[in-house]
DNA sequence: TAATTAATTTAGGTACGTCTAAAAATCTTT
DNA sequence: AAAGATTTTTAGACGTACCTAAATTAATTA
């Protein structure tokens, strides 16, 4: 039950499917799995069929998927690896912020639990990883400290960056261009009904963000 | 030329007829590195036709395979790639002497140059892997310093451990059970014709060691 | 050197993870 | 609720990396 070992693309689809289901709750179609991993959706049934036969998701024909609990633990493993390599690169090994990604969805995929575990050590346990985004435990316990989004903020209300959502190279130099990053003090000047954009402070100056781009970067109201 | 992407499977193999042709100069035959991957002498053509067709290896029907002056230069990143893995896990991650290498065989294939520039910094460069081996540079250039066997001693001669050859974890087990690791303080108390085994000190105890063992641990005579 | 043995290659097959094209089921629109 | 659009699945194919069995070549031995 926990010793099955999945290879780098049953890993990588478990990943996306439980990520898609918001926590494990929601039904994940074939089509989203598909777009997320850039793979045509017939490939993506096959591999469903795979997936159910080792109980890590459940799956009716034409209705969709839903990862099972076992398929929540294994994805939170998944999960744990990535997060503590992209803590161990940005923090000893110096990478930016907007490069670690990568890399650690290729270490990710080394299981050994001795060494994630004496890694966690070796890094003291951290808690949430350079995008603020919680670190399993051993156990898959993890803190769903889930924060407001910039977009909930009210105009003239204050907070300071915790979370980045979005995880794709695009969206980081974006971030990058806007000198936001986890700790950014973000204050909000306007709202724009038209569209949703917001024009926000940053470092003192004004930039327009639109409605997309203030959901997927969580704050600390202050 | 050197940008070519090599699989996992690809790379293992250009490592053994590396590690298998004695610094790149020996003919290797189908058999031996069928025996050193486990894997069907049949298979084994396979590759050998892929590898030629990259040009990292020459191969004549029937006649053996010499690997390329390209090849030997891919062959050793992905060993530099393996041994600072070693160092990493020794030092930073505290994996016994024994346990680092089959976690390495893992690591050495996630294929980043950043990510290996940095860890080798980040390890203030070393020379020389857990088991003595020298760690080839970025340019691929290697200490070949080859240091003498314990069989190479003479009655009443020391020396001390420098470096293991084999890698198997039972070789490693055996190393463990004789309180050898690098660094210990070899003596030759006799040598028996019969087989050539040798009765060393220890630790001031006296062990015998087969001819094999001996000439897979490699020295510094004082 | 002819026969035997050993090494190597070829031929044909399999599981994995992908693809395209076409069929089937579900959803949306009118 | 029928038609059209969209989503999902099925069917059949392909490259990779392996396998076994049989054929071929080279090496050894008698």
């Amino acid at each position: 039950m926990t010793n099955l070992i999945l290879s780098k693309s049953e890993e990588n689809y478990l990943k996306s499917i439980y990520n898609l289901s918001e926590l494990g709750n929601k039904v994940v179609t074939t089509n989203s799995i598909s777009k997320i991993l850039n793979i045509e959706p017939a490939s993506v049934t096959d591999m469903i069929k795979k997936l159910s036969k080792k109980k890590l998701i459940y799956h009716e024909k034409y209705r969709g998927t839903k990862i099972s609990k076992n398929g929540i633990k294994v994805a939170l493993q998944i999960i744990r690896r990535h997060r503590l390599w992209e803590v161990f690169l940005y923090e000893k090994l110096n990478f930016n912020w907007d490069e670690i990604h990568e890399v650690a969805e290729e270490l990710e995929h080394v299981s050994s639990d001795q060494l994630i575990d004496n890694l966690d050590k070796y890094l003291k346990y951290p808690k949430i990883d350079p995008h603020g985004d919680p670190i399993p435990n051993k156990l898959g316990e993890i803190d769903f400290v889930d924060k407001i989004s910039i977009s909930d903020l009210k105009i003239n209300e204050k907070g300071i960056v915790s979370r980045i959502i979005n995880e794709d190279e695009e969206f980081f130099i974006l971030l990058k261009k806007l000198n936001i990053e986890i700790g950014t003090e973000v204050k909000i000047l306007d709202k724009i009904d038209y569209d949703g954009s917001l024009d926000v402070s940053i470092n003192n100056k004004s930039v327009i963000i639109s409605k997309v781009i203030a959901e997927n970067i969580k704050i600390t109201k202050i």
